[in-house]
DNA sequence: CGATGTGAAGTATTTCACAGCT
DNA sequence: AGCTGTGAAATACTTCACATCG
């Protein structure tokens, strides 16, 4: 359900540059394929929103729904592995736009530590501690090898950081108050390969 | 709930390197959370895989899976758009481990068109036709702009790609027949930021 | 009117619990 | 005894439909 907010804060974004002042739930819902019912039960479980005969206002919903989801701040993420995926990741511009700032990166390879990687530099694992209480890093990003990703994943709880997002074809053991989100590549175009072949 | 079938793969093979023979439904779905009554429904869903006072022998349900998610056999795919999220991708090895195989790569980059990466040849998006039917490709994956997501699926769709794994930040629209997952990375961070402002 | 917010109804998914097989 | 496969029960989620408000 969380989710489906994310969307509807993206869909309302694109709205916003459209300049539109308001929007429905039905018209909200059609551009995600979902019914004007789930817009309004998702939203009405976090308050009144909307203005019965007019809709909802896009500018104040926006704010509402960045307010909810806790991204009407910056967030700052450590970044562990500087492989093609990481790299890839320490670049991508949609999460400096959003709020989701990388401001340090780990890797193990002994070859990386020390060179300097957009910007920011390559740090020692061991080194995860100093680096999340100095930077204030409350939110990780795994992109390392299925073989470290446990490891890794352990070593950032351990530094506090209290959100993983994994890249790491495995599944991670993390205590109760740690929370990780679990990107399956392969996982994706498995499902996709089911779905074709009908 | 295909979303489990994949994961229950992926830690089969995991037992499979580790010379387990057989594994019951109670220890399969503690590995990834789950109760064993929801391991024992999905599996039945497809057939009766498991011997009961034993449980199910590893190596058998690796096959089955395969062939229920249809990744017994090798897919080729095409990579639409070569930047940071693209390049990354072409070079990940467990999309060629798993039979994934990027055959073909395009972007409207005309300085990117014509130079090689990764072993393969960067084409215009114009080629995308001729490229799919020579290379006898099922799926796509969208590694391009949001701006230019929709436009590259039509393509696609339009040349015969069946499924497409959708990296823009965007809801795509496509006909029935064709399959649409999406990976959304902002929306990741942003439900960890939720649940971590908790 | 046109659109929200929301109980009630309807579906879908998950868990329970147990007969039956090895 | 140990574990599967599966109806039945329990939850969770989605849609319906309508009173209500600007």
């Amino acid at each position: 359900m969380v989710r489906r907010l994310t969307l509807y804060l993206r869909e309302l974004e694109a709205l916003a540059l459209q300049r539109e002042a308001t929007v429905s739930s039905r018209v909200l819902g059609a551009a995600l394929s979902l019914t004007d019912a789930q817009v309004r039960k998702d939203l009405a479980a976090f308050g009144q929103f909307g203005q019965p005969g007019v809709g909802y206002r896009v500018d104040d919903l926006i704010h509402r729904l960045r307010g909810i989801l806790g991204t009407d701040r910056q967030w700052n993420v450590l970044l562990a592995g500087a492989g093609n995926i990481g790299r890839a990741l320490l670049t991508y511009k949609p999460f400096e736009t959003k709020g989701f700032r990388i401001v340090a990166v780990v890797d193990s390879d002994a070859g990386k530590i020390g060179k300097s990687l957009g910007g920011v530099e390559i740090h020692d694992p061991a080194r995860i501690n100093p680096l999340v209480e100095t930077h204030d890093i409350t939110l990780g990003i795994l992109a390392v090898p299925a073989t470290a990703a446990q490891r890794t994943a352990d070593a950032l709880a351990n530094a506090g950081v209290r959100g993983l997002l994994n890249f790491a074809p495995t599944t991670l053991q993390t205590p109760d108050d740690v929370f990780v989100n679990s990107v399956d590549l392969v996982g994706q175009m498995e499902q996709l390969a089911f779905r074709v072949k009908g």
